[in-house]
DNA sequence: AATACATTGTTTAATTCTTGACAAACAGGC
DNA sequence: GCCTGTTTGTCAAGAATTAAACAATGTATT
């Protein structure tokens, strides 16, 4: 691993400051300076700064940053400079949702095919694709080799298909299933989301008001 | 603030507690140890003996914790012994989406009303609320009351909404719009989520295989 | 009742993360 | 071209977080 010396909270906040630029960008700004990126953000300035200087000098002292660039250069660590193959399981409220939602090739993924076990919903078209019943997953993914997947499907479902999945050759898993799941293999890339905790965060800050703050 | 002292890091970890401790409840489990617990968790012992002795002594010494109870206490915590009344802003794919599927009662919220600015949205049932149109949004809270919103809407809609929605005695904000939505009173609870940051997350984990991990 | 064993609460140490400080480097105006 | 002011990259100090260690306390068994 080359840079596996970067720290996961420095990572976590990559993605928040390549939305920003891209704000900024879209705004007309072509440079910034990481004091007034600080200010807008909520963060120091000497934290943007190191967080930048872990991936290299993007910089130039007097001037600041150049929006455009420091903005491609963190999308290119983060791999948004190409666009893997994704399928989507599961294509109730929250499935649909999803896939109509997201947008999926800014974020590095290209959404190719969305399955559903129940037959009745097969055949419904959601955005340009239509909805797949579940037996065909295994020839399509021969065909297509998609490498990642979106799971928005039943808990119980997840734990048995992960494993196939797995073997089909996805690589990354954006789950929104109610369990962490955790897999063994090293090479395989999972997000978990979890949209009850997030709820659940904001009745405590709610409840013991004077902000929580999941930004800082 | 009676326990401003509890540090974020905490907070974070409590709504993956009781998530946890619910599962285990639900699996018979009567007590547990801070070791069983940590190994399931992927934490360690000794971090949950300390983030649990924030808020006072659970267990007992040479038996553990009991499970029920520990939830409870937990809950209590995150404030999900209370259901505040909340209401949900824009009925489209997300929005329908969210308000089918979180199960708001259990995280301390009671959805009671879905609004949409879109006349032709209006009228359509959503489990067991009506999608009412704008107009009506604060006659609305006059009647009901609610103290929490959920943004479902636009990005340029939302940063207008808010500080009316706050007017009428909204306190906490579900914020599912593309912006960091920041609120200067310090008596209104926000939580932002940022599903496409979470995508792009695991555009970096694939890209950077050898796993970057959210929970730790 | 006494002993062996388990597990907590808490103290102390290590690690990680964040902030402050400042020299080096550049921009921009004169 | 030189000088002033700005801003970076980096080092070092300071906080915060996590992990390890251990005494105190209780359980369970004989």
């Amino acid at each position: 691993m080359s840079k596996n010396s970067i720290s996961n909270s420095v990572i976590r906040r990559l993605p928040r400051y390549h939305r920003f630029l891209g704000d900024l960008e879209a705004n007309g700004y072509v440079r910034i300076s990481s004091r007034e990126l600080a200010e807008k953000m909520g963060l120091t300035a000497s934290q943007i700064r190191q967080d930048f200087n872990c991936f290299g000098e993007f910089g130039q002292q007097g001037y600041g940053y150049n929006v455009k660039e420091l903005r491609r250069e963190i999308g290119r660590i983060l791999g948004l400079d190409v666009c893997t193959p994704m399928i989507l399981l599961g294509a109730g409220n929250l499935g649909r949702a999803i896939a109509a939602h997201i947008d999926f090739r800014n974020r590095g993924f290209d959404l190719i095919g969305i399955f559903d076990s129940n037959p009745d919903i097969a055949g419904e078209k959601i955005g340009e694709l239509v909805v797949q019943p579940a037996e065909k997953l295994e020839q399509f993914c021969k065909d297509h080799k998609p490498e990642a997947a979106v799971l928005c499907i039943p808990r119980s479902q997840a734990e048995k298909e992960v494993d196939r999945l797995i073997s089909y050759g996805i690589k990354a898993f954006w789950n929104f299933t109610h369990y962490d799941l955790r897999i063994s293999h090293k090479d395989v890339a999972v997000e978990n989301v979890h949209l009850g905790d997030s709820l659940t965060t904001l009745s405590y800050g709610l409840t013991n008001i004077s902000g929580v703050g999941k930004e800082d």
